[in-house]
DNA sequence: GCCAAAATTAACCATTTGGTTAAACTATAA
DNA sequence: TTATAGTTTAACCAAATGGTTAATTTTGGC
């Protein structure tokens, strides 16, 4: 894909975006983002000092929407059961909306553990963690007890993996001869089952 | 970790998968893997031609098994429950075992879904799959009756998540300054729960 | 002990890669 | 028109990297 008519700035974030995504920050090539951009490569260097500085500029605010809903919406009149399932409803949209993002932001982190620490740490909420909100839930004997680590894993685990491995499941229940798409319905199929979940540890 | 007194060629591929598993086949260097070996560069080219040779080596048949876990142990003399457990058992050895695996084959999945269509039929397997066994367990009224595909991917969502994910709770529970101490006590704890989801969808 | 084969190494090599430099081109405001 | 700031390019560069070569050491059968 060669970009064309368009503002250069514009061009070499769209070209990085599909190059990273591709390859991610190692594996990215400044030549094949220049080419794809359709500049030359120390144009790239003029508008984003190195390769960093334009990585982060691809994805600024993406690291940060992906951690913001490992936090809980604070409704606190809410009891907890509902402001999970608000979570849980929160986490599908915003999952529906940026199913490659996940995927990319994982094996990035995963890979490039250093560099990604610090990214991390950069992102600041002012929304209670879900760890403290169940722990407290516990403490005032509202829910049974329970880890809230392993149960925070459950739930994101329940809720980000299908849409990371969609694919996956789309080509082997294809092979298999099974029906399944991504479509909304078994979205919607999936969501429910884990609402169900949360109903179970919290009966 | 420096490896000593052991067969070149096991040193070499120990490394390799320590370095490939750390950094992925992009930011693998093969200097490290020699220096982890604890031999020269040029015995890496000497025992595996090139690098992209020394990483099938190392993830030599990694996709079949990650494949065949999808497949469930077809010892039907057990109880499907048994079988379900043992197959958590399998994957959860197998991701112990192959943590970036994983994230690996999600992102060439993702990636690449043609070429990946024709190796997962590649795959063959005599093995019953488990939405088979299933649906058979539920015809024969052996179990309550539920949608075998969101159990599965339920299923294998709790199993995979936690070791795609595992980088980002290391560094996100430190930097919220909580304990998440001993890795391989945590992962039985999580592999605990997903027997107890089992035991909740079975009851 | 001798010798050939296998194993291992140090020193190189060619290419790639992120990044730089200085020159050239372009728009635009005075 | 021309001075100026902003934009773009070709040509480089140094470091890193995967890979090679030729020589040296080790091994094991005779």
């Amino acid at each position: 894909m060669k970009l064309k008519d368009e503002k250069t700035e514009v061009k070499i974030l769209k070209a990085a975006k599909e190059v990273f995504t591709k390859h991610g920050l190692y594996g990215a090539r400044m030549q094949e983002i220049a080419d794809i951009a359709g500049i030359n490569k120390a144009l790239l260097h003029y508008y984003f000092r190195n390769k960093e500085k334009l990585f982060d500029a691809v994805f600024e605010g993406a690291l940060k929407k992906y951690f913001e809903q490992m936090m809980v919406i604070g409704d606190t009149s809410l009891p907890v059961k509902d402001r999970l399932f608000v979570f849980v409803d929160n986490m599908f949209t915003f999952l529906e909306e940026y199913p490659m993002m996940a995927i990319f932001i994982l094996k990035e982190v995963t890979l490039n553990q250093d560099v990604f620490k610090q990214k991390i740490k950069q992102i600041k909420s002012n929304q209670p963690f879900l760890i403290d909100v169940l722990q407290d839930a516990m403490d005032k004997k509202e829910i049974k007890s329970f880890d809230p680590f392993v149960f925070m894993i459950n739930l994101q685990s329940l809720c980000a993996y299908p849409f990371i491995a969609g694919p996956i499941y789309k080509n082997m229940f294809i092979s298999h001869g099974y029906e399944w798409g991504n479509t909304h319905d078994n979205i919607e199929k999936i969501k429910d089952s884990v609402k169900e979940f949360i109903t179970f540890k919290f009966q």
